[in-house]
DNA sequence: ATAACACTTGAACAAATGTTCAAACGATGA
DNA sequence: TCATCGTTTGAACATTTGTTCAAGTGTTAT
């Protein structure tokens, strides 16, 4: 509480509850800034809505592109800019079969991954 | 392969490789629309590095607004804006103590899930 | 009461994002 | 070859998003 002298080169409050061992500790919990950027680039595709629903259809099925489209009432051209997203994001992989391409999820990951999230909201 | 009557009706491609059961079967793996928006809503939290960059000095230190500031190198303004986004989400709690408000994660799910992100990046 | 401090808030701005539209591509079949 | 189908692409647009700035709240100390 009182302003003794070894707080005086604290961060930014000149009286702190946090002592400065504990700042220095959640420093270092601090992943470096390209795993940060990696994991946040990672949800991110995962926070929006369509691209959600896109993983959740090809959730064990594989899937062309019209059909993608048709079963979530949208357009082929939006999906297919959604799809290269989570192609770009290795969360999707394609082959081609005839005049169509074919989806399908990348890895159990994904799974995974949705399967959290899932709890969180349930809760 | 070939045009068979049965198949006239389907989503779009006039011929499909995948059959309509599997159609129906990818609609019936679609969460409703609540719950898809709420998960939506969760992973856009995590999109960003800032927000994750709080997560992470709170991991297991309890901190005050401008520390959390201080360490990520942003004005108090930024984080306390970020911060009232984490705390709308449930995924950080806080407490008054004198002067300041100190911010801590709200449950073990946030851990969880930091943890799945990472190992997906890390692989 | 007054001043200082820690924090919050709202408006404004720039940057990023998702969808649409139109045009293009490549493969198939006539 | 030509037309068609399934898909991709780029530019344009409206919307959303994160940060800054300035002003505000409420608590503490003088």
């Amino acid at each position: 509480m009182s302003g003794s002298e070894f707080l005086k080169e604290l961060p930014c409050c000149e009286v702190s509850e946090t002592h400065p061992e504990q700042i220095a500790h959640a420093k270092s919990e601090l992943p470096d800034d390209d795993t940060l950027f990696a994991l946040a680039d990672l949800y991110k595709i995962f926070g929006d809505s369509t691209r959600l629903r896109i993983l959740y259809v090809l959730f064990d099925t594989e899937l062309c592109v019209c059909d993608i489209a048709e079963l979530l009432g949208m357009t082929v051209s939006a999906i297919s800019h959604q799809l290269r997203v989570l192609k770009q994001s290795r969360l999707v992989k394609y082959r081609k079969s005839g005049k169509s391409v074919l989806y399908s999820l990348a890895d159990d990951h994904v799974h995974t991954i949705l399967g959290e999230g899932m709890e969180h909201v349930n809760e």
